[in-house]
DNA sequence: CCAAAAGTGTTCCGTCTACACCCATGG
DNA sequence: CCATGGGTGTAGACGGAACACTTTTGG
């Protein structure tokens, strides 16, 4: 311990991730039964802490892929959460990570593994410690951020028709958009590109495959739903 | 050490303040010279490190404290920095909180006494570690709050002419606004209530003063700039 | 042939922006 | 009496919200 560091306590340091996911027309979150003490069995978001070897966020990618398998997931961090006795073992400050998956890319025996599963948002049971109010948070954000910054796509398969992407918009902002003003708003975005491909899994008819060119996007990032 | 805490290593955490003014029209930052190993000499923020009868909050409040002798500040997280080598000392990792506060309400003698000053904001020179990475996450966020929430009133005085409160939205968004458009907006707010008292201080006609009505706001917390 | 989802424009209204002159007073 | 900052209204542009019908095709 060198100089005035040593004046001071060390703490453990964890990171908490939230991962939303969407699925059935509805966001959900992966969660699952604690599988220690102290809480064991009760509900809690995914997390882990903080090694030497890595930096916080790090640390983040580290635990998202130990529970997924997935990497370059798009991910931010919320907040840190420090009350002294959130942690009913020992004092522990975790940095919490909002992460957005798609739940088709997600190894269904990883989720069994790791004993998680997808609950809906709104049918979200009391978790561990401070972890509802890291949820919170999380969405809050979500909501924010979802209308300045192309995320959604995040959530869904690289190809996905408007009406998958509207109603992604529409579970994140727990709110019903008008389809035509949704679709216009849409089509003036040159980086959220139509394909030739069509879908015809979800009706009759078919419907437009679309897909997110992240390189127009970095060309020109303007956005605004 | 119980359970499985013991397998995983602390950290030290620290606070580091974004402490904001406002003063000659312009935003100023409050820093200081380090005045310890590693970094000694180099200008930096305020901070300090999280104790283990304090939550991380509580921490940022007492720094400030220290710092200013004020208490009920305006304070914010702003984000948490966690690389590995951000402190050349050793692994510290620091939560970054943004105040706000009335450069007239500070004692000018704990400013030297602490040896920091007041900086402009955008003669802000280079910082120790990651704070100018801080400073610049903190004045985005800032930026973006100054439109959704009443918050510019704590740079000033409890009573501060429309004049006062126009600059520091110019100081903080770094834009000119238009002085009509400003004051029919204002208008419309409730909970920026005009008094009956004058201020014959920066004009020769004088201008009305007015004041944040924290009981309006509550009442009706909406808000739009 | 019909159910089910895809796709498509226009009008209206409210909001934001741009803009210039008179007022009151201390020195 | 004049320099200085305080205070006020309107018109035009723009963007967001509301709104209903036609198309396609699998079953």
């Amino acid at each position: 311990m060198t100089g005035y560091y040593g004046l001071h306590s060390k703490v453990w340091v964890a990171v908490d991730c939230i991962i939303f996911g969407f699925d059935n027309n509805k966001l959900k979150l992966l969660i699952g039964r604690r599988q220690m003490d102290p809480g064991r069995g009760e509900w809690s978001l995914y997390g882990g802490f903080v090694g030497v070897d890595e930096s916080v966020d790090e640390a983040a990618d580290r635990v998202l892929f130990e529970l997924t398998g997935l990497k370059h997931i798009y991910m931010k961090q919320v907040a840190t959460f420090g009350a002294i006795d959130r942690d009913p073992g020992e004092r522990v400050i975790s940095v919490a990570y909002c992460a957005l998956i798609n739940v088709k890319d997600y190894d269904t025996s990883l989720l069994e593994e790791h004993g998680v599963e997808w609950v809906e948002l709104d049918k979200l049971p009391h978790l561990y410690s401070d972890h509802n109010d890291m949820v919170r948070k999380a969405l809050t954000l979500l909501r924010r951020r979802v209308k300045t910054e192309p995320i959604s796509f995040n959530l869904l398969p690289d190809l996905f028709t408007l009406t998958q992407l509207q109603h992604v918009y529409e579970a994140i902002l727990g709110e019903e958009l008008d389809k035509r003003n949704f679709r216009k708003r849409i089509k003036q975005i040159d980086f959220i590109e139509k394909t030739e491909l069509i879908d015809k899994m979800t009706s009759k008819r078919g419907a437009a495959l679309y897909r997110f060119n992240k390189r127009m996007y970095m060309e020109d990032p303007t956005f605004k739903l």
